[in-house]
DNA sequence: GGGTCTAATGATGTATACATCAGCCTCGCT
DNA sequence: AGCGAGGCTGATGTATACATCATTAGACCC
């Protein structure tokens, strides 16, 4: 099937935006995007008022568009749910997963070491993201599924800093362990609870992060 | 501040939708909605394609637009969530609520009982509505309220259905009872369990439920 | 010198014309 | 009569022109 400009347009920034190429608080100027994928105002229009449904990008009515830039408290809310909604998928999966579903979670967990043996952030980063998605995939729960993995790109712009705290990459293998364990196990209390510390455990230590934050934020003001 | 026809569109569709005047399954005459709306079809575009977004909309690429069917399947995942969502609130209310917020839901309560008492179905769904919404509220997370809403809304076009079930409104009432007395009380665990089940008993009362949603999608072959 | 009104600018929403694509129907061939 | 190819029709995506509105900045008045 072929892909419509806006629809490419869309993907691109939203990328940008996942992967810190555009971060949050930059101006978006929908004329030099007009420009840059030589396309007119129709399809970036699209494209923005897609990323401002998914929650990515802001408008200020008249002012302009920027990518989203979510306040720390709203942060928190975010983080919040998405403790829930990760434990509910962990507490579907020890009670409904397959035996073929329990394999892909190991080898994903498997991924996960080799990259974290091999001190490779980025890879980790990825692994750790499919093991994610391995454990959605398993609560048979295609809704809950798509608006977790939703949420998670939603919050991907500021997870990205996370990894970067020392030793985050080993405690978060020992709770990748311990949540595949309750899952293989079927404990589901112990698995919903073992995902949403870890999920939270970035919120608990929040002081590391929050100063992340500020300093991001500190950067575009002086540039917005 | 002047509303958008687009917009304007949209939440007279929504509306349409959600109470019923469209059924799932019908379909979306783009043309008739610029005769009937007097605006071009950029507004009803835009209409669409937000209403795809939430959820309420479908378009099968190059036959159509229809209101969202979603398969009975996808439609047990939904309440699936939708009730895990509820819990969370719930759970958080009963920990953070404020004065105020007691008493607005005990005010939604006292509402609702009036409504039952009268019998009005159309008025008790109205208050039960406004009584979910203060608890989404008392759970001090904007985020998770907003999502929840918007979770809600998606399902009311089903949910509509099921307080014509015999005895669901007084039973829902007594729910509710229970519900705010754990909130109330601070029991946060008592609080999740209840509202969970008030959710899903929905949910276990499938048989008559499914059988609601058959009739429909049986009215809907005919037309469509 | 400061406040306010106004005009310019740019953002936003809308209409319309056009291009393209896919489904479907019809016609023709076998 | 059945099957297939091609054209017709409507759906979709895009470009462009235009209207409108708010913000901003500048000028004028007090």
């Amino acid at each position: 099937m072929k892909r419509s400009n806006a629809q490419r347009l869309r993907d691109a920034l939203e990328d940008d935006i996942i992967n810190g190429r555009r971060v949050p608080g930059e101006r978006l100027e929908p004329l030099a995007l007009c420009r840059d994928f030589e396309v007119s105002r129709t399809p970036v229009r699209e494209a923005i008022h897609q990323l401002v449904a998914s929650g990515l990008v802001t408008v200020l009515p008249k002012r302009g568009t920027f990518v989203a830039r979510v306040g720390l408290d709203q942060l928190i809310e975010m983080f919040e749910v998405m403790a829930e909604l990760e434990g509910m998928c962990a507490r579907l999966a020890a009670r409904r997963a397959t035996k073929e579903e329990l394999v892909d979670l190991s080898q994903a967990m498997a991924r996960c070491e080799a990259a974290a043996e091999a001190g490779d952030t980025n890879e980790y980063y990825y692994e750790n993201e499919s093991f994610h998605l391995a454990i959605y995939a398993a609560s048979h729960n295609g809704f809950l599924a798509s608006e977790a993995s939703q949420l998670k790109q939603r919050l991907k712009p500021y997870r990205r800093l996370q990894l970067k705290v020392r030793h985050r990459m080993v405690n978060s293998l020992a709770e990748h362990r311990e949540i595949l364990a309750a899952i293989e196990a079927g404990d589901d209390v112990a698995a919903e609870q073992r995902i949403r510390e870890h999920v939270l455990i970035q919120g608990e230590r929040f002081s590391d992060f929050v100063s992340s934050v500020r300093q991001l934020d500190g950067a575009l003001t002086l540039t917005g």
